[in-house]
Formats: C-alpha cells, sequence, structure tokens
DNA sequence: ATATGGATTGCCT
DNA sequence: GGCAATCCATATT
C-alpha cells in the first residue's frame, strides 16, 4: 500500500487494514498474516493513546508522517507494532492486534516456540514474537521497508465487527477497535 | 534519583 | 477467572 493510503482518519486506516497481509521480510525469510484485528489511537484528544501528552523519545514516530512503523515494549514482556496514519505533524496510529497466518509459519512457530498454529498470531504481543519484530523495527518506513502491507485479495463482504479498545483504563468509551466476524485468530470475542 | 504502571501473556486454580 | 512476571518510559522529587 503506498503512503496516501495511510495519510487519513485513523479510524478509516484501522477499518481498511482489515483483510490486507501484513508482511515481513528478515534474514532471508518471508512472514506474512492476514489482519484480522486492529485498534485506532488518536492524538491529544484520546487519553488511552500514547500521544495524548505529546510528543516524547518513544512515541515521536506517531507524530511524523504516515506509513511508518511504531513499536513499543511493554508489560517487561512484549512489543506491539503499530503503523503510523494522518497527516505530518498530527498523532496517529493504528495497533496491529491480530492476523492469521499465512507464510513462513514454520519460522513463527520456531519463533514463538509453540506448534499450535491457532495461538501464534492472535495477539498484539504474540504476533510481534512470532514475526521478530523488536522496538528496533520502530521508525521503519512500510512503504518501501521490509514491513509491509499488501492489498491481499479482494474479499467482497468483510463482516466487522466494533468494540471498545482492549486493555486501556480511560477512553474505554469509544469504539476503536475491529476485527474480521468469526475469525479464528482474532484475540478475543466482543 | 526514585516511583509508578502499562495498547499482555501464560500459567495457576 | 485470577494473578505474577518483568523492564522501560515517563512523571515526579
Amino acid at each position: 500500500m503506498g503512503r496516501s493510503f495511510f495519510e487519513r482518519d485513523t479510524r478509516v486506516v484501522a477499518i481498511e487494514l482489515i483483510g490486507r497481509n501484513l508482511v515481513f521480510q528478515s534474514g532471508g525469510n518471508l512472514i506474512r498474516g492476514r489482519i484480522v484485528e486492529t485498534e485506532a489511537y488518536y492524538g491529544s484528544e484520546d487519553p488511552a493513546s500514547h500521544a495524548y501528552r505529546g510528543p516524547t523519545p518513544r512515541n515521536q514516530v506517531m507524530f511524523g508522517p504516515a506509513g511508518k512503523t511504531y513499536v513499543y515494549f511493554t508489560y517487561g514482556n512484549h512489543h506491539c507494532l503499530n503503523l503510523v496514519t494522518e497527516s505530518d505533524g498530527t498523532p496517529g496510529a493504528v495497533l496491529i492486534r491480530a492476523v492469521e497466518p499465512l507464510d513462513g509459519i514454520e519460522r513463527m512457530k520456531r519463533n514463538r516456540k509453540m506448534d499450535s498454529e491457532h495461538n501464534l498470531t492472535n495477539g498484539p504481543g504474540k504476533l510481534t514474537q512470532a514475526f521478530g519484530v523488536t522496538r528496533e523495527h520502530s521508525g521503519l518506513d512500510v512503504v518501501s521497508g521490509p514491513v509491509g502491507v499488501e492489498e491481499g485479495e479482494k474479499n467482497t463482504c468483510l463482516q466487522i465487527g466494533v468494540s471498545p479498545r482492549i486493555g486501556i483504563s480511560s477512553g474505554q468509551d469509544k469504539l476503536l477497535r475491529f476485527y474480521l466476524k468469526n475469525n479464528l485468530y482474532v484475540s478475543r470475542k466482543g
């Protein structure tokens, strides 16, 4: 996807990312997964967002141009992958919460140290571990870099569900989580 | 310099 | 369903 895809309202990008393919090329390996769950995060009007209190060394990429990765480390154990949205100077990002494994599944199993395919990428921390994405990969260009988004197969009638975002302590009233209904790899029901 | 808590996961009951 | 693990960014002193 080109930069203009990401340079739009964060909620719209989060919805339109559903069903597209996330790819990562690393060390001669290609890993691919179909995006089935996302969340939108805004700026000063969104208390759940890292960008709520303005730019910091960690979140500054959210304030820059669209189509970049924003990867952060949390809970002492886990990385989360976001794709930056909105025009340069306006913060915004879409958290990739779950994907359906398509290619590089053996590599994902090794990275996750487990065999069960349905537990490989059904959560934001799980999919970064499966893909091998860490905060070293924050700030990369999604349009040209090793992390990318492909158009994917054009499924005409995607049944997309909406819910409050997961794991946040404020801004729970906003319906900014989007997921593919009846998909096995969504992190949880709701 | 220190305190706090998190856009989670996996293991326990 | 409950909770510990675990480290770093951010805010506060």
